[in-house]
RNA sequence: GUGGGCGUAGCUUAGCGGUUAAAGCGCCUGGUUGUGGCCCAGGAGACCGAGGGUUCAAAUCCCUUCGCUCACCCCA
């Protein structure tokens, strides 16, 4: 580096990261928490996996052409030449954890969640970041769509749960090994005339995704889009059943959805039910929470064949919406005693008092030395402390303590022993 | 990777060619000896993102650069 940068620039959190700082906290408490006791309520269990792996588990599962792998992957090699990547997204590593845990001989399916953070080198904006933080779950080891239906519920679940009600649920299919192809090939065929009357986004979409057609935004792009052939009529007979037995669940779990065949997925690993919960309104990062079916992920990995279903939450985006619904979130723990001290030696004695208050469950905290008490009980309100115990020369004479509350102003001596139960 | 907007105290911003750069919030101190939320007074705190150029004179104009931000692609 030439230049000699400012000193704030170097030390600035690195592109696309942020600071999570105390007043943020009680919001991404409020998530994890959520998240976590939805999980219980449906037997889902935690999992933690390393925040890098060997590239190649992310490489080998995510397929060719797939933006997040082929640009966005934080890639490096460490002493040992390995080549290791920092998580992109976290079905790969819970697959690969569950391949060599043997968990294919535990009940299936195996329910698992994590919350953790994953890695993504793009250009940074408005609910994306490089280090994002994600909610997931995953059920391994069963094709059921009564999996997938579960897996929904608790979708759902989480959402009501969370508090967030103005959200739309989209599902689709979009197939499997055995019908996709055939269908891709149908809808090339359909656009290849076409692409003059197509964005420039689309031309390149018909190379490199070809299904992101039907998810463009483009006014011009909508006709075709209208026209173009469905999916849903060229499923194979599985899928169909498949996803017709899935809706029905949905339905009789009286749980509402739309299905939309723009929903579709970057990673070539997903197959049959896909889904996506979006805001009702809508900004540019919309996408709250997305999920599907990845029957063929296990075997990428090298493994046996093993169905799985799971999704993905970024806490990020959760709370812009939390925030734009106006959810009301638990405050941090509040603050019972302030105990301001007045004289040479009563700082000693309050730090005894704090510890009696904090050994009865009580959050507690000592005045700062060598301020006033007009001082000290600024702090103490800006705190939101319920009580003030004042320690001044008369109190510490007589071993006695200066009680004020101070949302009623009472104000009464009572012994220092008797602080800590005198707090209500 | 592409395009738009913006970079002035901790935060939000005013100032947009001319003396020691301003306000609100926050922080600190005081308004008689030991008492909060209101009010009043005072104080600390900014090399005006960085580098170069134009000019008698630049935070103010021009160029470059870095950063932030929003959007596209893609995605949580």
């Amino acid at each position: 580096m030439a230049d000699s940068p400012t000193r704030s620039q170097k030390l600035a959190a690195p592109r696309g990261t942020a600071d999570i700082l105390p007043d943020e906290a009680p919001y991404w408490r409020y998530v994890r928490d959520t998240a976590e006791r939805v999980c219980g309520l449906f037997g889902y269990k935690r999992i933690d996996t390393p925040i890098f792996e060997d590239a190649g588990v992310y490489l080998r599962t995510a397929g060719e052409g797939t933006d997040v792998l082929d640009k966005e992957m934080y890639v490096f090699e460490d002493r040992g030449e390995n080549v290791l990547a920092l998580r992109p997204e976290g079905t790969a590593g819970v697959v690969r954890a569950y391949l060599q845990h043997g968990m294919a001989s535990l009940q299936q399916p195996v329910r698992l969640f994590y919350v953790a953070p994953n890695f993504r080198y793009d250009r940074p904006q408005a609910g994306r970041y490089r280090q994002h933080t994600q909610f997931g779950i995953e059920a391994i080891g069963d094709p059921h769509p009564l999996v997938d239906a579960e897996v929904i519920q608790l979708v759902t679940a989480f959402f009501s749960e969370l508090g967030l009600r103005d959200y739309t649920l989209k599902v689709n299919t979009i197939g499997d090994s055995v019908c996709r192809p055939a269908y891709i090939e149908a809808l090339r065929a359909y656009y290849r005339p076409r692409l003059d009357d197509v964005c420039a986004d689309c031309r390149q979409r018909f190379e490199t995704n070809p299904m992101r057609l039907l998810d463009c935004k483009e006014q011009r792009c909508q006709p075709l889009i209208a026209d173009a052939p469905k999916l849903i009529d060229h499923l194979c007979d599985d899928c169909r059943q498949h996803f017709e037995a899935l809706l029905g669940y949905l339905g009789a779990a009286s749980i509402a959805y739309v299905v939309d065949p723009g929903v579709v997925r970057g990673l070539d690993y997903y197959t049959r039910t896909v889904w996506e919960c979006h805001p009702a309104v809508e900004g540019a990062q919309s996408s709250l929470l997305s999920g599907g079916r990845y029957d063929g992920l296990a075997e990428l990995l090298g493994g046996p064949r093993t169905p799985g279903i799971g999704f993905g939450s970024g806490f990020e985006r959760l709370i812009i919406n939390l925030k734009r619904a106006d959810v009301t979130i638990p405050d941090d723990e509040p603050l019972a005693l302030y105990i301001a001290h007045l004289t040479e030696g009563a700082g000693a004695v309050a730090l005894r008092i704090a510890a009696a208050a904090r050994a009865s469950g009580k959050a507690a905290m000592v005045g700062p030395g060598g301020r006033s008490l007009k001082s000290q009980m600024k702090h103490a309100d800006s705190r939101g402390a319920r009580y003030v115990a004042i320690l001044g020369k008369d109190e510490l004479a007589a071993g006695e303590v200066t009680l004020r509350n101070l949302s009623d102003h009472g104000e009464r001596r009572i012994a220092i022993a008797d602080v800590a139960d005198a707090l209500a």
